[in-house]
DNA sequence: CCTCCCCTAACGAACGTTCGTCAGTTTATA
DNA sequence: TATAAACTGACGAACGTTCGTTAGGGGAGG
């Protein structure tokens, strides 16, 4: 499908210079035709931009909820940090998390209010699935505290800083420590001891 | 001082719009002249950019060094907390901390070799003050652990964090549900017990 | 005091280029 | 032959930039 190819070449140009900045002569070159082309497959740049968010969307929240679909109420400190990996996974296997990082935090004037609806949505939902496991965890008496709130918001805090240094991609080893040093403040801060 | 004025008119536009979606004669407008006019205080709108940019790193860094310059190695809670205070103050009254975060993470792709060594500068410099202090604060025992990187890099992960809410301004008090959160967390996990 | 000169700041006009978009036409596939 | 997808051509608008030209404000020399 022609038009997959396109989104695929508009995600990488929106990715890297944000919406004004990518033309879509400019993508239409990476795969091979004229822009006027686009026009067969979408309305419009908007149009366009709109369903790369709305698939970057649907790819971040489906494996964020497949994860957690799959672990129980034992071992938060294997699945706890297990989930940062999978970010990290996710941010280097495509392009498509560092897109929706970027039009989360800097979206164009424009479509604000498109986008902030899309980003609130994802954000609740991953919030509350984070906050019922961390629920359990405090019931299974398997990590310190008594509200899931605290734990679930700091840790959601760690995400959010793990995704800023893999946008800022020049130092493998400079991740790795951060991940390190985030996680053994973390883990220990929630932890009984 | 007229160049003055269109520097933070400049601010305010590129903070919003990013490089290539702020126009110079919408900043023009803003201070009352025609976009020509640029052109008697600026080569250009590159340089324009550079400015504003080196005036924003100077702001910050000169207000978190003279922060670390004033503190002394008995009270890292207070002392530690209050930077984070810091951090949302000056987010709060003036843009050029969030022009500064947008810049250092989503650069205009022909400026990114020029960006990146200002990152890089600050960068260093922070972490160098705020690894000593923990150094410190380890040595006098009012906090826990064996070496200063790894609390370093937790709390830098910490103010990252912060500094990506309060782009996302929308809410007050998730922003403080979320200091709170990250704060009573790490700070557990850098305590003794 | 006057005038000549240089300087800064702002201007209108125009440059060449690129932008997103629309219309009409050809090509290829089914 | 019908339909979808690519093309060519053109559009007005906006972009950053350059040009030549004003208006005004010191200093210097007569």
């Amino acid at each position: 499908m022609k038009s997959n190819e396109i989104k695929e070449a508009a995600l990488k140009y929106f990715t890297i210079h944000g919406y004004e900045g990518a033309s879509l002569s400019q993508i239409a070159d990476e795969v091979g035709m004229k822009k006027q082309s686009i026009y067969a497959h979408f309305k419009g740049k908007d149009d366009l931009f709109l369903q790369v968010l709305r698939d970057a969307k649907e790819t971040e929240l489906s494996s964020k909820l497949q994860y957690f679909s799959n672990i129980g109420s034992q071992h938060p400190e294997k699945d706890l940090y297990g989930f940062l990996q999978l970010v990290i996974a996710l941010f280097k296997e495509n392009e498509q998390l560092k897109f929706w990082l970027r039009m989360s935090f800097f979206p164009p004037a424009h479509l604000v209010k498109a986008i902030e609806k899309e980003v609130i949505d994802i954000e609740e939902k991953v919030q509350a699935i984070l906050e019922s496991k961390f629920h359990d965890w405090i019931d299974a008496k398997a990590i310190f505290g008594d509200s899931a709130k605290t734990p679930t918001l700091a840790f959601l805090g760690i995400v959010d800083s793990i995704m800023l240094e893999l946008v800022y991609v020049n130092d493998e080893k400079r991740l790795k420590d951060k991940l390190e040093a985030s996680w053994t403040v973390f883990w220990r801060g929630i932890s009984h001891r």
